[in-house]
DNA sequence: TTTCTGTACTAATCA
DNA sequence: AGTACAGAAA
């Protein structure tokens, strides 16, 4: 078993003991993901377990495709076949396979974010709510955090607690929200994320022969990063080893990072009660960085007061110390990191992947990609704005769900003025309403238009009914990859962006057809089994940016979110934008806990270095286009200073002589500013000037308006007729107003009355 | 109904 | 610096 050497004492533990529950608390760089996936390889090798059989939970699909290939390392092929994967795209595997128990078809749409936001916002303004107290944002994370505490909308409504809450924040509808939100994502066959895990745990509650066939199925269930599940997902891994008991979790109440989506540290607490013959394994060397890092990791984390004892150290050399660097703008900053790494780099003989830059928000990207790009240094942004997200790929995405899913709303909403077809928003909310008062669904309503509307709309409307009609013949009849063509062509949005000739049309119509390429891919490739269009959506529907690296080059610095450097590690890592209000963020000063999980956020950014850590603050940043002060974080201050090398005036900054200029932190300057652009703002138009026509004013029959004519505006006042246009459709007369100048006015809006003739 | 324009507001992290 | 929305004009 050449795979067990290189393992000390307690990973062995790990790898060996196979029956039974077992959590594995593992500090950062102490080699955890070796340990699962050695785990699992041993499974499969010595135990003769059959792949099949494994269920292994992680919370990337990039932690799980990089696990695959290192079980598949050890024992072949057959790593395909164990049940790997984030909780989330398991489990809507699953739903899909069970979706007809709970009322769902196979093909139930996917919400995301965006999707669940525009719904919710749609109910606050159906019921007639004040859309500034119910944002979107707020009301979607109650709903989430209520779902991921398996918290149905009857169970909310019925809480005390829950309305208390509601009622302290001043959003007394949150309740009612909740339901109508759940009412219409079932009545459009949607499942949001959270759905995904709420509807496995009423799956698996309610159905008992279907959880006893995936408890029979998954004799071992793995967890990975264990300090990251919440409660929803806690109850689905116990419930389906509570048959075998083979559960093995791995995690560090250090790294726990994800509160905000509802992850409880409280599990692994729990986990010992839950299980009484529960083996505890500690991994505590660390075998990636220096011991400079690993030291001063040590003293960030013990600021924290909630936190599990355990001691984290290495044997490896103590290496450099920890750069600062302090810029004075958010340009200078990038522009000093990539000076910095192209010095490191030419130094010490390096390529670009050993390096890593790390941010706490993804909109600091931007002023790093500036300099790197002007340094010639080649990168690769993980994360952002993902390509699924584009406006011209969810389009197309829209038209491919509606032609499965007809119940879907969102969709629907989203391609049936567009291209531009006649149908107004007012128009949609006719059809809603009807939809509503007769008690049938929106689709249901359009498939019959006729009875309900007339006119132009209306034949509008069964014309987008026919061209869909035809879509979903085209997806029973075709494959995935064809079918999609087809709807991209005859929708009429591939046209619309081939006729568009800026670059950005350009961009727009090659972004779609690398989407059509993707369809391609998916049904040539021999790994998936159903290639259905459905399968395929609910595919991409979870996936991130992270998942698509198809680049050539590979040597690259990557630029990400802290968040999304968890699991990873590099030579040098760059954290940037250390500034109070920015990291931490402004958001998580409110309570002690949430600047607890700021700073294991800080501890993840500084285990990720192996070699050398360099951290670096701004003393301006732009922010909503505006330049901000900004002080350096207190974070930097939780790292022991003798771990910190005292900075060297930075050649080519001035960063110092910005300090003299500005003693006060630059508030002269920011007055001067503030001074400029209230001179260069225009005068608001005041409506005041307008003209006031009689109370018993009323627009006269203009069918025989002339040149010359006196006439009064309900606005523009008083004004003489100079020029008729009487051709086409459209009549049109050109008026000289007494106060606003000349206007042309088309006669079927304007309201003319004639003063004289 | 559509298009244009100015204004107000925004950016926390992920599946 | 972007964009989403409202309101005006066509």
């Amino acid at each position: 078993m050449d795979y067990l050497k290189n393992l000390n004492e307690p990973q062995l533990e790990g790898v060996m003991n196979t029956e039974g529950p077992c959590m594995i608390i593992a500090g950062a760089g102490s080699g955890k993901t070796r340990v699962l996936t050695m785990r699992i390889a041993h499974l499969i090798k010595a135990q003769e377990v059959d792949p099949f059989n494994i269920l292994a939970l992680t919370f990337t699909n990039k932690a799980s495709k990089e696990m695959r290939n290192r079980i598949e390392d050890v024992v072949g092929h057959e790593a395909r076949n164990i049940w790997m994967g984030t909780f989330h795209s398991i489990f809507a595997r699953i739903l899909r396979a069970e979706a007809s128990k709970l009322g769902y078809p196979s093909n139930f749409t996917i919400y995301d974010t965006d999707d669940s936001k525009s719904l919710i916002k749609n109910i606050v303004k159906e019921k007639g709510l004040d859309d500034k107290v119910y944002k979107p944002n707020t009301v979607l994370n109650r709903i989430s955090a209520a779902k991921n505490r398996l918290v149905s909308w009857q169970e909310y409504l019925k809480n005390p607690i829950y309305r208390a809450d509601d009622e302290s924040a001043m959003k007394p509808e949150v309740g009612n929200i909740y339901q109508a939100y759940a009412d219409r994502c079932f009545k459009a066959s949607a499942m949001d994320f959270d759905d995904l895990l709420f509807n496995t745990n009423v799956l698996f509650r309610d159905h008992l022969d279907v959880l006893n066939k995936y408890q029979q199925r998954f004799r071992y269930v793995l967890v990975d990063e264990f300090q990251d599940t919440n409660l929803s997902q806690y109850l689905i891994t116990k419930k389906l080893a509570a048959v075998n008991q083979n559960i093995c979790v791995v995690g560090d109440d250090a790294q726990s990072i994800y509160a905000f989506r509802g992850a409880d540290i409280q599990n692994i607490l729990n986990f010992e009660k839950d299980y009484v013959d529960l083996r505890v394994i500690k991994l505590e060397q660390n075998y990636r960085s220096t011991q400079n890092i690993v030291d001063a990791a040590n003293s960030v984390i013990n600021k924290n007061r909630a936190q599990l004892k355990k001691k984290v150290w290495t044997e490896n050399t103590p290496g450099e110390l920890i750069e600062v660097i302090k810029a004075s703008s958010d340009n200078e900053e990038g522009k000093l990191v990539a000076s910095n790494i192209f010095e490191e780099k030419m130094h010490h003989q390096l390529s670009y992947e050993d390096f890593a830059i790390l941010y706490r928000t993804n909109s600091q990207s931007r002023s790093i990609e500036e300099a790197l790009r002007r340094a010639n240094i080649k990168y690769k942004i993980i994360g952002g704005l993902s390509f699924y997200q584009r406006k011209e790929i969810k389009d197309i995405l829209s038209y491919l769900r509606f032609a499965i899913n007809q119940q879907d709303e969102q969709a629907l909403r989203r391609i049936i003025n567009l291209p531009k077809r006649g149908i107004g928003p007012a128009s949609v909310d006719k059809v809603v309403v009807a939809a509503y008062e007769h008690d049938i669904t929106i689709w249901e309503v359009l498939e019959n238009i006729h009875s309900f509307l007339s006119g132009r709309t209306a034949n509008a409307i069964a014309d987008f009914v026919t061209m869909i009609k035809a879509f979903k013949l085209e997806i029973e009849r075709k494959d995935a990859f064809e079918a999609a063509t087809h709807i991209a062509k005859n929708s009429g949005i591939l046209r619309e962006l081939y006729e568009d000739k800026t670059i950005e049309g350009l961009n727009r119509y090659e972004n779609v057809q690398e989407l059509l390429n993707a369809i391609k891919e998916y049904v040539d490739n021999e790994e998936n089994e159903d290639k259905s269009l459905g399968a395929f959506l609910q595919e991409i529907a979870l996936l991130t940016s992270v998942d698509q690296d198809k680049s050539e080059d590979n040597d690259l610095v990557t630029l990400m979110t802290i968040h999304m450097a968890k699991g990873l590690e590099f030579k040098y890592i760059y954290v940037v934008g250390m500034e109070e209000d920015l990291f931490p963020s402004q958001m998580m000063l409110s309570s002690r806990a949430d600047l607890e999980e700021e700073r294991r956020l800080f501890y993840v950014a500084i285990t990720r270095a192996k070699i050398k850590l360099c951290l670096s603050y701004a003393l301006n940043r732009y922010r909503f286009g505006r330049l901000k002060n900004c002080e350096p974080s207190r974070f930097l201050e939780d790292i022991d200073p003798k771990y910190i090398k005292v900075n060297r005036l930075q050649k080519g900054s001035d960063a110092l002589a910005f300090d003299q200029l500005n003693p006060n932190h630059g508030t002269g300057s920011q007055y001067a500013r503030n001074l400029v652009n209230s001179v260069r703002k225009k005068p608001a138009p005041n409506p005041q000037h307008y003209h006031k026509p009689d109370k018993d004013f009323a627009p006269s029959d203009t069918s025989g308006l002339a040149e010359g004519m006196k006439v009064e505006h309900a606005k523009f006042g008083f004004g003489v007729v100079t020029m008729m246009d009487n051709l086409g459709a459209n009549k049109k007369a050109k008026v000289n107003f007494e106060k606003f100048g000349e206007k042309t006015l088309l006669l079927s809006f304007a309201k003319l009355k004639i003063h004289d003739s």
